[in-house]
RNA sequence: GCCGGGGUGGCGGAACUGGAAGACGCGGAGGACUUAAAAUCCUCUGGGCGAGAGCCCAUGCGGGUUCGAAUCCCGCCCCCGGUACCA
């Protein structure tokens, strides 16, 4: 007879439709008892087919989350769409296509392929960013945030790149100060462009994320890209200039009296009054050069110090001495003071400065050991040469130089942090238009909320010209009577950072149709913060910092009653091919297609499941999947050799645990440890590990009735069809479709989605025996049945006695016995 | 350079709080079924020594703590991410 076997592209379409039927999906936010909000990252929609890295995260997710339901939870699992943003502008500049055209029909095409997943989606609230009914309330927000002065406009040197004709956020400048986007390298240009003031929110953003239960390595980024540091600002009067001070920050004043020149950056503003008149020109010609010269040049590590001296000398505030002021390219403006004290013996950038410029290096600090000549010691150690502070620990000196300081007026606590104000215009059209417009008479003037949104037109030349936005060619969308006074104005040119869009867009899931408000403050307290969120660890210090900013800027407003926007973070990891990211231009793309057409959308997520930890991703391997659907191909037989079992019994009339034979709670036994295992590894995305409990489960079925052959005398059909029940259960948020299959063939109404999530039993979990080892010396030598729970005096009692154990022990008594209930036994002799 | 994370069989990967290293799976070997093959089901499978009972070695390398170390400590090597003149 041929094999039956199984076959998912019946199965698969057949059950999606089903549940489409049934409207399964469909949360219901305002009676929900238990919120579990699932969210994941939402998709850039690109004109590409699916990748793999789209499977890897949203099918483990949607797993997570069908198992949350199953649990109890009221699980609400959105979707949408990150729409606006450049690729799809660069697309319209190269092939004409309109970006609304390329995007929308992305989007559907998107759609299409994401259904045949099999998750939870609920489609009816899904959203895309770039739709007047959501970017008004994007601009909406905007407004609230110029209302309370958290957007303002100024000009500063800011991140330029040439190829995409933008600016472009700190955040979005890399390594090597390229674009992010297309790797050209940046340049500094002096804009007026629009920020928002996360610099407010920066110490609220550093402490709430000890309350977070993300990653410590994700928590790590962002407390490093926000960089705080705790130090002290110094007050140098300088001297020959009347009411001259530079101010410099340092997080080490225990090293000034290691001082031996100030540098200032060249673009700070004092210069041009301290210098002297004889070197006026030289410093002219240095700081000309310096403002000309790229930051990649200026900022290479390996490049010589430059510097130029002022010919000015400030006075030390402790010992009174003349200290040469310079100048120097190495000291950033937007940093700190803009002006540093210079200490060379205990500084690297100052040491090479000194050494090359020639100027003394003063030890004041004694290393606590050993340490390289030649170099800067940045260390702690004992004070020499510091006048009363001579003698004392480094770490205690600096609370003291502070009192000192502070009572002389010369100085104070001060912090510092990297983070810098965001950037969030854009010189591009395919953004949200930023609801402001300027008026000749009345400057800037907010779009009146009746008027939002401001609809960006669809008639635009967006060929690249000259860093200006497209939308400034277009007439129709910049002429505009000012709001407030009628006369002639004109729009905002900009568009906002496609980041802005995402910054809330787990606000607007909540009630994407909602057209009198953007969410509803209610609904947004029963839902958030979110359950549990995943996506890319590449988002840490970018998407994760703003969404989180918006969350607090938003409460403040009064607007929210939250503080922090997801509760739980989990990163995926990457799956590589060929040991290498996957790309077109490496040509080692897997397309998910082709493999889902030949196995199915279940054994395509229940091997990126199974065949690697999801933390940490790794290689495609094509074997891997063939495994695993020749494994479901075995649980569907399984279940189709036994299905008759279910007329015999009713449904839920399980046999008792001590009216079962020894096979039948062997299978019991490990049916409810298969359950724990899964259940506590399904809570922490331990996808492979949950897996491999419900492999145990399914061969330990096999073994108490085999498929072949007679069904052996004494097999307990209660028994059986529980665990039968029970697997079933267990892969329905593995492989959905084959589980909802095998639910129906054992006779239950659909469907699997709903069902309870099985129990383990912990009285029965309790109940078996257990093996000891027994260990002479830390070695292991014999092992032992014994009941759980046996007291350590008799479990050594026994081992002393069992089997081979007192031969290898010959007589001698055990100086030691440790005992680990219900593990081991070691017997040191 | 600095800050994270990691290095475990032929392969993917397990291992609670320091308690039997290698769960589960792939691959491999053998067997059952078959005229045969495929498919399926079952058994074995870290390395070495030994006829066998067994013994020894083994979690990147070298030390240490401990009755006991993949796990903790010290010193190295390598890989992957982040960051980079931030004072």
């Amino acid at each position: 007879m041929a094999e039956l076997r199984y076959d998912p592209n019946v199965i698969e379409p057949k059950w999606r439709a089903a549940w489409e039927e049934m409207d399964l999906f469909h949360a219901d936010l305002e009676g929900a008892e238990r919120p579990c909000y699932a969210l994941v990252m939402l998709p850039y929609p690109s004109g590409d087919q699916l990748h793999v890295g789209h499977w890897y995260h949203y099918g483990p997710a949607d797993s997570w989350a069908r198992f949350m339901r199953m649990r109890g939870y009221d699980t609400f699992e959105p979707l949408g769409f990150d729409a606006f943003g450049l690729p799809a502008e660069n697309y319209a500049v190269r092939t004409g296509v309109h970006p609304k055209d390329s995007t929308d029909s992305n989007i559907a095409n998107m759609i299409d392929q994401l259904k045949k997943m099999g998750a939870m989606w609920d489609w009816d609230r899904t959203l895309k960013t770039s739709d007047p009914s959501y970017y008004r309330w994007t601009q909406w927000i905007f407004l609230k945030f110029y209302e309370s002065g958290l957007a303002y406009r100024k000009a500063a040197p800011v991140w330029w790149c040439p190829t995409d004709q933008t600016v472009l956020a700190n955040e979005q400048v890399l390594e090597g100060n390229v674009c992010e986007r297309c790797g050209t390298p940046v340049e500094k240009k002096d804009l007026t462009q629009w920020f928002f003031m996360i610099t407010d929110y920066v110490e609220e953003l550093l402490e709430r994320l000890d309350d977070l239960e993300w990653p410590e390595r994700t928590k790590t980024l962002q407390r490093n890209w926000i960089g705080r540091s705790e130090g002290v600002e110094i007050d140098w009067p300088v001297e020959s200039t009347e009411d001259a001070t530079i101010r410099t920050f340092t997080t080490r004043p225990d090293t000034i009296y290691g001082v031996t020149f100030l540098a200032l950056a060249p673009e700070h503003p004092l210069v041009d009054r301290i210098v002297a008149s004889d070197l006026r020109e030289e410093v002219g010609r240095y700081r000309h050069l310096a403002r000309r010269m790229s930051d990649i040049e200026r900022t290479s590590t390996d490049k010589e110090k430059t510097g130029v001296f002022t010919g000015a000398y400030a006075e030390h505030p402790f010992t009174g001495r003349p200290i040469p002021i310079w100048v120097a390219d190495f000291v950033l403006a937007t940093y700190g003071t803009g002006a540093i004290q210079g200490v060379p013996a205990h500084d690297q950038r100052d040491w090479e400065f000194a050494t090359r410029m020639d100027l003394p290096i003063v030890r004041v600090i004694d290393p606590d050991d050993e340490s390289p000549e030649g170099t800067a010691y940045t260390g702690h150690g004992t004070v020499v040469e510091s006048g009363p502070y001579t003698g004392m620990r480094s770490e205690e000196m600096i609370p003291a130089v502070l009192v000192e300081l502070s009572h002389a007026g010369q100085g104070r606590k001060a912090v510092n942090y990297r983070l810098r104000d965001w950037l969030v215009s854009r010189q591009r059209y395919w953004g949200a238009p930023i609801p402001i417009v300027h008026c000749p008479e009345c400057g800037e003037v907010p779009v009146p909320e009746e008027d939002l949104p401001v609809e960006l037109p669809y008639d635009v030349d967006f060929s690249l010209g000259a860093g200006k936005s497209p939308l400034e060619r277009s007439a129709a969308f910049m002429n505009v009577a000012c709001p407030r006074c009628g006369q002639a104005a004109r729009r905002d040119a900009d568009t906002m950072d496609t980041f802005v869009d995402s910054s809330w867009y787990f606000l607007r899931y909540l009630d994407p149709r909602d057209e009198e408000k953007p969410w509803d403050r209610e609904i947004v307290r029963k839902w958030l913060p979110v359950f549990q969120y995943s996506g890319g660890i590449e988002h840490a210090v970018l998407h994760l910092l703003y969404a989180r900013f918006f969350v607090k800027a938003l409460r403040d407003i009064g607007l929210l009653d939250v503080d922090e926007p997801f509760q739980r973070l989990f990163h995926q990891g990457t799956i590589t091919s060929g040991g290498a990211k996957m790309s077109k231009s490496r040509g080692n793309v897997i397309s998910p297609d082709e493999y889902v057409a030949e196995y199915g959308a279940d054994a395509f997520r229940a091997y990126l499941m199974f065949g690697f930890s999801w933390w940490e991703g790794g290689d495609w391997k094509a074997e891997g999947i063939r495994a695993i659907a020749g494994w479901l191909q075995r649980v569907w037989r399984l279940v189709d050799r036994h299905a008759a079992v279910f007329d015999q019994v009713e449904p839920g009339a399980w046999n008792q645990w001590d009216r079962l034979d020894e096979a039948g709670r062997a299978l019991q036994l490990i049916r409810h440890r298969s359950v724990q295992g899964a259940t506590g590894d399904l809570e922490q995305w331990q996808f492979n590990t949950a897996i491999s409990r419900i492999m145990e489960l399914v061969n330990a079925i096999y073994h108490y009735a085999p498929i072949e052959g007679e069904t052996p005398e004494g097999v307990d059909p209660g028994l059986l069809a529980q665990a039968i029940d029970t697997m079933v259960r267990l892969v329905g948020p593995i492989a959905p479709h084959l589980a909802e299959e095998l639910w129906s063939r054992i006779g239950r109404a659909p469907s699997v989605v709903g069902a309870e999530w099985p129990l383990a039993d912990p009285a029965i979990l309790a109940t078996a025996e257990v093996t000891v080892a027994i260990q002479v010396n830390g070695k292991v030598r014999d092992e032992m049945r014994v009941p759980r729970g046996l007291s350590n005096e008799e479990v050594e009692a026994r081992a002393l006695a069992h089997g081979r154990i007192p031969e290898l022990l010959d007589g001698e008594r055990p100086k030691r016995v440790v005992v680990v209930p219900d593990r081991l036994v070691n017997l040191v002799v």
